[in-house]
This record gives structure tokens, C-alpha cells and sequence, in this order.
DNA sequence: CATGAATGAGGGTTCATTCAT
DNA sequence: AATGAATGAACCCTCATTCAT
């Protein structure tokens, strides 16, 4: 009798199919893009070459696919963290906690996105520019209505937007790097918050900080 | 001018030296590291490939070295932006600037630094860990200045330095990929400057700007 | 028609037998032995990878397997269309008739047969050499008849066989690829005919025609 | 100082190249298009994988150049062995003999032309017809000229020179395939044209063989 | 010094074949 | 019987590197 497609195999074929992109996602933020080579994640996945291919259709495509899936995620929880809340102060505070929860969580991913093998492949840098975009565009939607409500100084928000996506990158790419102490994270959203509120203005005064 | 030849003398015998270092620049920041090949960089500096490795012991060589001088003539031309004032806000000013001008003049060059072919070649992760950490410091030394002299609030100068580089790097990316209308850049500046101070609460009121 | 299912029962069961191996004849007349594969041959005929290799060893097996079948078919066919007169210019006439009838009705198998994947597999040359032999030995047997009886002049009938194999495969190959009109199959037969019966020296003055 | 490009190693490079061209056609008239690997021809041409590539863009561009240098080889000689004569009879043998002569001498270029990896490759199917129809073309021509003259009957002059072509065909593979004899090479160009002079109808009377 | 022909390890990808279900 | 997931040898091709000239 055929066998049963439905039920056991569907579930295990899906259970190898994220094992893989599991392992490449690690072996990509490895190694980059370029280096990493198709044969080091089905390794990494201990399966053979074969079954790479038939999962996926390439390696660049599934590289793309990774990314995509990846900025798609870690945009949309930083834009979760954001969008709940209706007090700029807590908008921005929440955005970066949503942030360094997940690079903390998997830091592996937020390598890819953040150092990824960039120049590599012309496709690749679109869909990069898109994710820094689409960053960008979240913090810079509560600016415009922070603006518009009088809250902050008058400002181009888009720059503003640009300077916090950054700001954010930087510090939990070292947050991630150099793991100091326990509980730094905390301390690092914390510090990350208020020099990103003051910088924009949206503080009282000066010196109402820790 | 990174890469230029040493010192004085030797010019003859270092021309094709120096067109090969800078084709190879050029060629890096373009394609990446391993989408680069050494045939693409004797080919821009119309050399044949023998003396590619005359000149240089390999390529992963020759790209290290690259970005080791690329990255210590903007650590130092920051630097000197920054260290030749007394006062926060204009060294924080001057350092801007200076990171602006040298992005607008070499674009491709900076390009190579932030986004250059990370992941590639294990020893770079280093290089490139050392260079971001050169810029960090840049940054943290007159804030640990200004804090001693109470000129801004207590916080933690080492992470406002990394917030600081990322935001810098983030706006100059803008800066150069989406360049908008004639003179942004002194925009740009002000803009990030501005924001920058105020995250450090370095300036009286928040209403202060523009 | 060849590859029919053997006899007459198990009609059932080698429906999906039957069904690859008409797959097979197209897909490998298409492609070429190499070019083709076996899951070019299972998606036509519209069964899993697997159901393949319960029906046959292997795809070199197939290949020749087809290849023979195919061959005889028209071998016997063309021989049926000779053997069947008593005088040579019906027999030469009826069995150019032949192979014009079925290189029409199954133009994929006649291609197969006479650009088929020659040289890709070892074994297959052998069974190509057995075919264009048995080609030409139906021809050479009238002709040696008709030579014993002085109805043509003294010749090499084998080396005359061997021309006439090879004009028919010319011009039926042309018929197929350049469909020139409506009815040129007629026209073809008849011009085929006469060429080869005047070379063969079987009509009486060389004026007789059209 | 900058080696000497211009005289020996021209032409060793040039030797080199031919050589593996050479090989080439040996490989490829050998397996076949596909089966015949680049391994293959770089083994029988003693140089490295790399060599292979250095000379040629790839396995595809090659084999096309092969059988295009090949079949215009071919047809000239051919041409040339038609061309020079006035008479139809002389023109017919001539083409022949040359025909003949050439598979003779470069049995593996014949081979390669007439039954190479035809199917493989799209841009091949292009070129076997190109081939075939030059040779059809070859022998066509003198036939209509022979036809305005009142030489030979009435008759389609195209099929005719198809039935011609293939005739050839067919006789010289056989004559390379199975060597009888000595000099069973003058034999076969006799009997293969007397057969189309007297399919042409060029022949005054049917007796007037050996 | 300079050249570029030559090398071959290694990368991405295909596809005939197997076997647990 | 039938399925299709899994395998891995083998293919084509690239490119860093060497070395005779």
C-alpha cells in the first residue's frame, strides 16, 4: 500500500526541513555567506549533499529565504514591542527590550541579519536594505506622531530613526560579544532607552536619569 | 590617504604596488571579499597576475592589510576630529564631521570598513572587532572627561560611546546609499550631533535645537 | 505497435509499466539517452520514482530494452512490406512504403531509432550496429534474388543495401523535419523508389519516370 | 623583463591547444557529448582540469566549435571534389571519392559528424542540420544543372540529392565500421556511384557496369 | 621584475538508485 | 505494489596559487 503521506512522514519531513535551515542559519552567521558552503550544513544536519537539494532549490535561495524569514521575525517583534504601547517613553523602551530579548535568545540569527555575508550575492544586499529599512520605519512612525503631539523638539525624524536602528545594533552586537556580568542586559536596555528618549528630546530634564 | 606608498622614495618601483592596492579597494568594496577575485583587481590595476603575488603573499593577506590601514586612517581621522577641542559638544561635533567627510570623500572605503566581507576569513572577524572597539573608544574618552567634570549626567560611557559609532555608521550608510538633495551632509551632522548630545544630556533643555 | 504488454492478461497491472515505457520512447526520442532522466520518464508517465525501479533494473536496461523492441517492430515491418511481392520494384516500392507509413504514424520512434543516443551507452552501440544490419539485409535479400535471376546488372548487392538504407533514413528524416505540403509522403515513396530501383539498374531505360 | 609572448610560446600555446582539440574529438566521437566528460579529454590530452578551462569557455562552446570546424571541413572537401569537374558523372564520383577519402583519413571526425551526441544539447540539433543540409545542398546543385540541360529526367532534385546524401552516409560507415579487405575503399566509391548515377538516371543504358 | 600558462583542490549542483514505509 | 525521502558519486566549472620563461 502507498505509504501514509499524510500523517507521520509530513511531520518528520517537516522536522528535518527546519532542522537544516536551523543548521545553516548557524553555519551562514559562521562563516558568511561565501565561505559557508552547502556541504558544511549538511553536515552540520548530518544528512547528505542530496537531501540539501531536495529541500532546496539552492543555496542562494534558501540563503535569501533565511534572511527574509529572519528580518521578517525580529521586525516584527521589535514592531510588536513598539506598537502596544501609546507613551513614547514606553514605545521606545519596550521596542529595545523586544530587541535584545531576541538577540539574547538567538544570537545567531541577529548575527546573520546584522554581519551577514553583505556583497556576497547582488540579491542579497536588496534584501538587506530592505530589513534596515523596514527598522528604520519602526521607530520612526511614534517620532512623527511624538512630533506631531508637540512631545519631542522639532527634528527630522528620519534621522533620528536611522541614529536609534544603529545605536541599537552596535549595542547589542557588543552586549552579545563581550558578555559581561549576569544580568547586563537589562542595564543595557535601560542605558539604551534613555539616551535614545534624551536624545530625542523627549525627557524633561537632563538630568533625570539613574 | 590610506595605502599610500610608506614614505618617500621607490616611486617607480611602487606604482604598480599602489594601483594594485588601490584597485584591490575598490574591487573588495564592490563585490566583497570572496566575490572578489585576484583576477578582478590585477585586471582594474592592468597588471598581469604574477605580480599580484610579487607584490602581496596572498590575497587574504593583502585584504587584511587593507582594512587594517583603511580602518586606522578613519580611527585616526576621527580621532584627531574629536581630540582637537576642549569642549564636549565640539568634540562631539568635530568627530561627526569628520566621520562625514571622509564617508562623502571615500565612500568606498567606508563601505569596505561597515559592511566589508565580515565572516569571511576568520582573522578579519578580529580586525574588525578591533576596529569597531578603536571607534568605541574614540567616542567613550572625552565622555568620561565630561562625566568627571559633571558636564553630563551619570551613565554608563562605554555603552553610550557604542550607541554613539552605531548611530554614526547607521546615518552615514544613509547618507551615501539614499543621497538626498545637494547638501545633506552638514544636515546630516547637525542632525546627528544634536541627537548625540542630548542622549548624553550634555545640553541644557531638551528645546534647545534648531 | 511495439512495447505492447506482452500477450493478453495482467492489463491492470502493466497499465503503469505501459505507461513509462510510452513516457520512456518520448522522453528519450526528445532528449537523448543522457539528457534524459529517469524522473523525466516517471512525471510523463505520471507515477513515483520508486514504481521505476519495481518495473525495471535500471535505466541503461530500459534504454536498450526500448531501443531493440522499437527496432524490431520497424525492422519487421519494412521486411513485412517486402517480402510479401514477388517482382523487386514492388518489393523495393511496398517496403520504402512501409517505412514511410510508420515514420509518420510514430515519427518519435523512427527518431529515436535514427539520431537516438548513440555512443552514450556501450552496449547500445552494438544493438544500433544490429539494427542498421538488420536494415540492410532486407534489401540485400531481394536484390541477390533479383541478381540471380539477371534482373539487375552484376553488383555489390550488399554495398547497393547499405545506399539504399541510408537513402531512406535521409529522405524520411528530411519528411519529418521539413513537412513540406500536404501529401509529399506520396511523392516521397514514389521519388525514393524509382532513385533506388533505377540505381540498382532494375528499370529498363532511365527515361521511365513521372 | 616581461618573457618573451611572442614567438616560442605563441606557438607552444598554440600546439597545446590544438592538441586538446584534437583529443577532444577523439573523447567526444568516442562517448558522445554527454558521456564524455571534461575529465576525460583532459586525461587524454595530458594537462590539468584547469588547462582545459583556460583555453576553451566550456565543455558546451567546444563541442560546438568542434563539429562546426568538422562539418565545414567536410563539406568543402567535398565542395572542392564537386566543383572542379563539368561532367555530371565526374562531379558525382569526385564527391565521392573525397567523401571517402577524408572518412578514410580522419575516421574519427567522420564518426563525430555523423553519429556524434546529437539530442544533448539544443545548440547542436541547430548545427546537424545546418550539416546535413550543406551536404544535401553539395550534391543538389550540380543535379539541377545537369536537369536544365536535359542530362537526367525530370525529377525532384532536393529528395534526390537527400537519397544521395545518405546513401554516402551509410556505405562509408560501413566501410569504416567493418574494414574488409585491402583496398575495398576504390571498390565502394565505384559501386556507390555508379548506384546514383544511375538513380539520378545519368547512365545511358542499365548494362553498362563492371 | 614581470608575465601568464598551468595547476588542482574544492564548490555548487544533478541524478541514478535504494529502501523504509 | 507503490511511494518518495534520502543518498552520494560524479559532473562542470572557478579561482587562488605556482613557476618557467
Amino acid at each position: 500500500m502507498p505509504y501514509r503521506t499524510s500523517d507521520k512522514m509530513r511531520r518528520k519531513k517537516d522536522a528535518k526541513r527546519t532542522a537544516m535551515m536551523q543548521a545553516a542559519v548557524q553555519v551562514f552567521s559562521e562563516k558568511g555567506y561565501h565561505a559557508a558552503t552547502v556541504r558544511d550544513i549538511v553536515q552540520a544536519a548530518d544528512v547528505a549533499i542530496g537531501t540539501f537539494y531536495f529541500y532546496f532549490p539552492d543555496k542562494e535561495t534558501l540563503f535569501l529565504y533565511l534572511y527574509e524569514e529572519t528580518a521578517d521575525f525580529l521586525v516584527q517583534a521589535v514592531q510588536q514591542g513598539v506598537s502596544g504601547r501609546a507613551k513614547l517613553t514606553e514605545q521606545i523602551a519596550h521596542g529595545v527590550q523586544s530587541y535584545v530579548n531576541i538577540a539574547l535568545y538567538e544570537p545567531t540569527v541577529v548575527f546573520l541579519l546584522l554581519v551577514g555575508g553583505v556583497g556576497a550575492v547582488p540579491s542579497l544586499s536588496a534584501k538587506r536594505e530592505q530589513f534596515r529599512e523596514a527598522m528604520i520605519r519602526i521607530w520612526q512612525r511614534p517620532l512623527d506622531h511624538a512630533l506631531d503631539q508637540g512631545l519631542i523638539p522639532t527634528q527630522n525624524t528620519r534621522r533620528a530613526a536611522e541614529a536609534i536602528t544603529g545605536a541599537c545594533d552596535e549595542v547589542i552586537l557588543n552586549l552579545l560579544q563581550n558578555p559581561r556580568g549576569e544580568n547586563e542586559a537589562p542595564a543595557a536596555i535601560k542605558d539604551l532607552s534613555f539616551f535614545i528618549l534624551r536624545g530625542l528630546g523627549a525627557l524633561g530634564s537632563p538630568a533625570a536619569d539613574k
